[in-house]
DNA sequence: GCGAGTGTGTAGTGTTTAGGAAACATGACG
DNA sequence: CGTCATGTTTCCTAAACACTACACACTCGC
C-alpha cells in the first residue's frame, strides 16, 4: 500500500549510481530529516512524511512534486486552496472530469491556456 | 478567522425560527455529536469539525456539502482522490484555472457534461 | 415554582501526525 | 586492524486533532 517508499528508494538508487552523493543519509541531511526516518519511509515502515518535506524530496531527486505528494495520498495545498476559493465550481468540475479519458482533459489545459476568456 | 462557526450558526437559527427541531442540542444530537462540542463549534472556539461531521452538519442544515467543508478549511476527499489519481493532469488544470474568472470556468463544466470526447 | 429544554464553560481523553536521538550492524578502504 | 560511511533498529515524544463528560445557568410554559 506504500507505493511511496518503493518510489523513492528507487528514484535515489538510480541516482546514486552515478553519484555516490545520493546515498540515504546524504539526501536525508540535505532535504533536513533523520536518516532513520527516512530509511522507514523508503521501506514504508511509516507513513509519507509531511507536504513540506515530501517537497523537499521532490525536488532533491527530481521528480514531479504532484506526482510524489499523490503517492503519499496528499493533494498539494496550493491546489486546495484554489479548490476552497470556489468550492462548488471546480467541485463540479472535477467531479465531472473523474472518469473522462486524459486526452479530453488535456484538451481542456490547453483551451484554457490557449486562455481565449 | 473562523467563517465556519458563524455560517453554521446562521444557517441554523434561520431553520430553528420557523421548527423548534433546530434547537443546538437536537441537531448535535442528530448528527451525533455532544452539545457542548456544536456550540463551541458555532462560536469558533474549536477548530472546525472532522470531514465526516461536517458533512453530516451540511445535510441537516441543508447546505452545500462542499461549500461547508471550504468554509472549515477541507477539500472533500473523494475530489482529493480524483486529483491523486491522475496528479499532473488535474495538478495542471488547476492551476490554469486558478485566475480564470467563474463564467470561464463554467462554459468548461458545460462542456464537460455535453460529454463530445 | 418547577420541570423541561435551551445554550455554555471547564476539564479531560484517545488517536494520529510527524518526526528525533541514539545505538547497532555491515562492508570498504588504507 | 581501525575508521569511515552506509543503511537499519528501537525507543521515545511533542503537538495537533476530534472529540466526550458533566456540571452550570437561564428561560419558558404550565
Amino acid at each position: 500500500m506504500t507505493q511511496f517508499g518503493a518510489f523513492v528508494q528507487t528514484a535515489r538508487r538510480s541516482l546514486q549510481e552515478g553519484d555516490r552523493r545520493y546515498s540515504l543519509r546524504q539526501v536525508a541531511k540535505r532535504i533536513g530529516v533523520e536518516p532513520g526516518y527516512l530509511s522507514k519511509i523508503e521501506r514504508g515502515q511509516v507513513a509519507p512524511p509531511s507536504e513540506a518535506a515530501t517537497l523537499r524530496l521532490a525536488k532533491e531527486l527530481d521528480e514531479d512534486p504532484d506526482v510524489l505528494l499523490a503517492l503519499g495520498g496528499k493533494v498539494s495545498s496550493d491546489l486546495q486552496e484554489v479548490i476552497r476559493k470556489r468550492p462548488r465550481l471546480f467541485a463540479q468540475l472535477i467531479r465531472e472530469l473523474r472518469d473522462a479519458p486524459d486526452h479530453a482533459v488535456l484538451r481542456l489545459v490547453r483551451e484554457v491556456r490557449d486562455g481565449d476568456w
